[in-house]
This record gives C-alpha cells, structure tokens and sequence, in this order.
DNA sequence: CATGAATGAGAGTTCATTCAT
DNA sequence: GATGAATGAACTCTCATTCAT
C-alpha cells in the first residue's frame, strides 16, 4: 500500500469515527461512510471489508490515544490527590459530553463481538487504568494523604463506578450532578479527614 | 381484543423475550418474531407495531417482576447483612448468567430509545433500589452492623458499581471471582470489623 | 334480506359514498369502509364482495338521484333560455365543488371498468342530458329566443365542453372565471341577438 | 451519472412507458417496471424513486414531443382551414387510439398529483394550444375563410370539446362517428358558408 | 347474521457485495 | 487502485379474504 494509500485509509477511518460518535455502531452502514467520504462505493471496499473491520481499527486507534492521554498526566510534581481530581475531571468532562462520544458505538460493537479477552483492547484499557489508579492510591497512601488499606480493591471499585456512570449516561442519563456526588463519594473515601 | 387474543399477546411478549435476550435488541426482526410464534406475517401487526413496541412491553412487565422479587426479600426477621448479602448474591447470579438475559438488549433499546426521566422504566428501577438499599443500610447503622456516614451515597454507589458490573460483563467480560471481589469489596466498606 | 339488512346495506353504502367523494374509487380499501362503517371485516363481505361492486351501486343510486334532480327543473313556467341558464348554473357548482364530488372517484371506476354501453349509467346519464337539453333547444327556437340550425349538435357539443370542463377541473384546474367564460360562450352562440 | 446510464434511464422510461399505457398510472408497481426492463430490484431504484417520478419524466418528455409535432405543422402553405382539418384529424386519430395511449394514466396521476399550476404540464399543453388555435382562426378570419367573432373564446371552446371527447372516449366510449360528428360541427361553426 | 382473529400474497425499500471497465 | 452500475437477499408493512365461533 502506497504513500497515498495510507491516507485515504486514514481519511476514511477519521471520517467513519463521526459518523460511529453519530448513529452508534449498528445503525451504520457501509454506504454510510460510503458516502459520508465522498468515495465510490467498491473503493471503500479496498481498504475495509465491513463495519466491524473498520470500527475495529478505529478502536485500537483510539485506545493508543487515550494511553498517551492518561499517562502524560502523571510524572508532573503533583500529589497524588491533585492528580486523581485531574484524572476523575477528565472522566467527568469525557461522561457529560453528549457528542462526540464513542461511548455508545463501543457497547453495541462489543456486545456483538465477543473479543477473546486478552484482544480485547477495552479490557486491556481497564486493566491499565485500575494498575494507574492503584499506583496513584498507594503513593497517596504513603505520602499520607489518602487512606486505604486495600489500593487495588479501591482502583477496582473506581473504575466500576465510572462504567457505571457510564452506561447510566447513555440509558438512564445523568446530570452533572450526578458525576460530582459520585466522584465526590470516591473522594471521601480515600482522603484522610484531619 | 378478546380473552383469547390477550392471551396470544402474552405469548408473543414470551416467545419474544427468548429471542431478545438471545439476539439483544436491534437484530431482532418482527420476521423472527413472527417465524418463533408460528404465526403469520400480518398476524403479528395484529398485536405490535414494530420491535420497539413489542420491548418496551417486555420491559415494563419485567420491571413489575423484579419490583415483586426485590421487595419480596424484606420484610422476613433477618439482619440487615443478612439482607444485604441476599440481595447481592441475587445480583451476582443474574450478573454471570449468560443465557436469559436482557441485558444487552435493554441497553441497545435504550442506546436507541432516549426515554423522558419519568417513563424511564430502567431509571424508576434504579431509583427504587437506591432507596431499597438506603433504608437497609440505615437499618444495620441502627443496629450497629454497619458503619455508614452518608447511607444514600453509599447506597448510589452500591448501584454504579452493580451497573458497572452489568456493562463490563457484556463487554470486557467477568469472572464469578471479579465479582466476589467487586461485592465483597462493598460488603468491607459496610461491615463493622470487631 | 330482512328490513334491517337492508337499511345496513344503505348505511353501508352511504358511508362508503363519502369514503369515495374523499379518496377517489382506486385509493379506497374494503377496509377503508369497514372503519368508516364501524362494522366487522367480515360482516361487509355478507353485503358486498369488492370495492367495485360497492361503487357499481353507488353509482346507480346516484344516477337516478340525479335524474329526478334533472328532471324536476323543467315543466315549471319559465323561458326556455331562463330555464337553460338554470341548468348550467347547477352545473357550474357542480364543477367548482372541491369536495362532496364523486368526479375523480367515477372516472376511475369507469378507466378500470369497461362497461357495456347499455349497462353504463354514465352513457345513460349522458345521453339523457343530450336529449333534455335537445327539447330545450328546440323549445327556445320555437319560441324565438335562441337560434339554432341543428339542436341534437349542439346540445351534443355543449355536453361534450361541460365534460372537458369537468375533466379539467380535476386535472389541470379551473376556476370560476374559466367556467362563467365557457357557459357565457355557449349561450351566446344560441341566443338571438337583437 | 455516466453515459451508459442515460441509456439506461431512457430505456426504463420507455418501457415504462408501454406499461402505463397498458394500465394506467395507479395500477402500475415498480415491480412491474422492474419485471419489464428485465433488470434487478434494485437496479430500477438507482434511477427512480417510485412510479410516480417515473411518470412525472415520462410525461414531460412527452410534452415535448407534442409541442414539436403540434408546431410542426404550421408554416407550410395551407390555408387556415386545411391546417385546422389537419390539426382537428390528428386529434381524432388520437381520440380513436385504444392502445399507445396515456390518456387514463395521465387523468390518474393528475387526480392524485395536484400540480401547481404553472407546474402543470398538462394545463401548459393546454394553454399553448388554445394559443395556437386562436392564431389559427384569427388568420382564417383575416383570409374570409372563417367567420369568428371571438377567437380565444372559440378556441378555448374548442379545447373543451376535445377534452371531453377524451375524458369520454375512455368512460362512457365514444365511436368514430361520435368524433366526426363534433368535429364537424365545430368546423361548421367556423367556416362561411357560400 | 355478525364478529374479528388469522392467513398469506405482494408491494416497497435498502444495502452488502461484486465486477466489468 | 478506483469507479459506480448491478444484483438479490432481507425486511417492513398492508390488505383482501376466509372461517371458526
């Protein structure tokens, strides 16, 4: 594949990411992108064989993005606390945003396709953001702001609450409200009251 | 619509939470329907508009079993923990139970189907067991089993986590252990050590 | 058929009248009249077979309504040009009538059905017309208010303009100007001038 | 849409055509398009939308076809009164045409599409050729072929005459003499006689 | 007579996918 | 590589018509 090629791929993969953020995964069709990129429709075919190939891509696309996002955060001299309220204020700006939002295309595409799990590139975001976390807990656990006597147990429990707001958001909907109460909670949980 | 048709409506809302709970929600067509009932194509018009109408039908119906089945555990002489633990257990099987299931669908109806707060069966749902959980935990904090300060964050916490579960096993997938360790974390965070 | 039958077959058929003036003859369903009836799907087919037929009937109804109609006009005291003025002053509001017209519902009926020439109460209706306003004619000519050398021609070819009339009315449109202009025009060439 | 595509439209347009002159505008479906042109189910799609739009083009073409054929004729040498002969015999022809003829067709499509007026090509049709008639019988006053004291009012006249011998030759049926006589008469309303 | 549930044929429409150019 | 016309499978939905009650 050419210079060129590897463009077009790419202009194609950028342009059926919103149109996924859109209509979610199912409700897109190839003709969607199709037509959304201006190209002719067996050309599409060139580059990808289906929906699921392409949503696919611009998962592990996306995952390599959020990686670099989560761990450029650490390692500036914060403590510990100043860096897991950045951390949660990310989820919480990533949680309310209405578009532009893959949240609900990466449901339907993994409710569809059971990825083994060590390919599935969710699980392993989890995975690295409960390690993250845990790591973050036990530094504020030793430089005595936080209180916790089970780090990983805590970073678990984290991360479920926020698939938990997740999925909320996009059934039963939440508030801003909502977020802050909940991250709140977690908050409280781990500072040490003096 | 007489007595007879009442009770093929029944049928068709059965025989369609089959198929829903094998299929999830959108690849399921009024022809599956119609091919699993044995009835005929315009016979099923009879009775449902499209798909959506034929789940939300199966959504409210179940909501009333489940509101039977979580208020029927309270009210037996047994201790808020006992109560709590019962409640969680019956979560956890329904979590890991891969079959009969409507998870996936549910979400998909509502990924689709952005309900008003108030007819929002799954959001009414959420808020009753909140409030379940609340008064539970205020009860064992009455009588010294638990250590609560804030029996309604808790309470809300409880449910994210629980929902966060429900998505992570339709997506990243769980193991009966990432579930223990999920309740039994919760539990710890309750119960007074001695 | 008993008395009561009968005055069913007479709601029926009224009914289904009003459905035609609506909707034309090709656009009404059996199921169209048996909503507008209010009555079972199959207690219409215990009176009529088809959409056609219902039609057939209505079509006959209306036709001898329309002869008494014709009819009762003439044999009053009045001139021969007063009494011709009449008819196509009813005629004029016949054709300017939006609604409460079986216009595009018969043409329809009669594009679908090929009707033998005697058994075609349009042809019947037609040819009635042609003979009233014949006698007319002549009358008026006797009496020396209109001049015409050949009565049956133009009675014929008066009849012949009412129906492109018609016909434009419910195609290319007419207004009422256009059908003042076009009757003006008919008396005219019959009238003596003084 | 490329060259081989224009070919393609035409010739669905034409087959379309010999379809609707066959059974009228409603009665036709895409299906019977698609069955006549030998081409997939979808193929027709790529071109039109429904029966509707498919008509809609046929009948434009149409149109102009016509307005070639009907200037055509002027310009040659004649007299007014052959060329009106000329004009008045092609109608005929027309009028007696059982089959190749969208006369039904096109009063169905025009029931049920109320077209705005300067839209209409019917009415468009119409209007140009009251023009050229009126021309025509102004010249044939000015040579003493005709005796006329109101051109456009005689033209119009005689439209509405041939409209009706239309809306009647597929209603109530008409026979050659039917034509021939009201064309005479017409031609005798004009002509001076010696 | 009357009901209305049930059937099944058939129309409309959309897309994934292929393939000649 | 790229195009876009073409195909055909699949789904939705509507009615005429029948028939057991």
């Amino acid at each position: 594949m050419g210079e060129k090629s590897i463009q077009k791929r790419q202009f194609i993969l950028e342009t059926a990411k919103t149109i996924f953020m859109e209509k979610g995964y199912k409700n897109v069709t190839m003709k969607d992108i199709v037509e959304a990129c201006n190209i002719s429709r067996g050309g599409l075919y060139l580059y990808f064989d289906n929906t699921r190939d392409i949503f696919a891509e611009i998962l592990k696309l996306e995952s390599q993005e959020t990686d670099d996002l989560f761990s450029g955060k650490i390692g500036e001299n914060a403590t510990a606390s100043e860096i897991l309220a950045l951390l949660l204020k990310e989820q919480k700006k990533e949680l309310l945003r209405k578009k532009n939002n893959l949240a609900v295309a990466t449901y339907e595409y993994f409710f569809e396709n059971k990825t083994a799990k060590k390919d599935n590139v969710l699980r392993i975001r989890f995975d690295e953001a409960v390690s993250v976390l845990e790591a973050l807990i036990e530094e504020g656990v030793e430089t005595g702001e936080f209180y916790c006597d089970n780090p990983k147990g805590c970073a678990r429990n984290i991360m479920y609450v926020l698939e938990g707001l997740k999925a909320a958001a996009n059934t039963i909907g939440i508030t801003e409200k909502t977020v802050d109460d909940e991250l709140m909670y977690i908050m409280q949980g781990l500072i040490v009251e003096e």
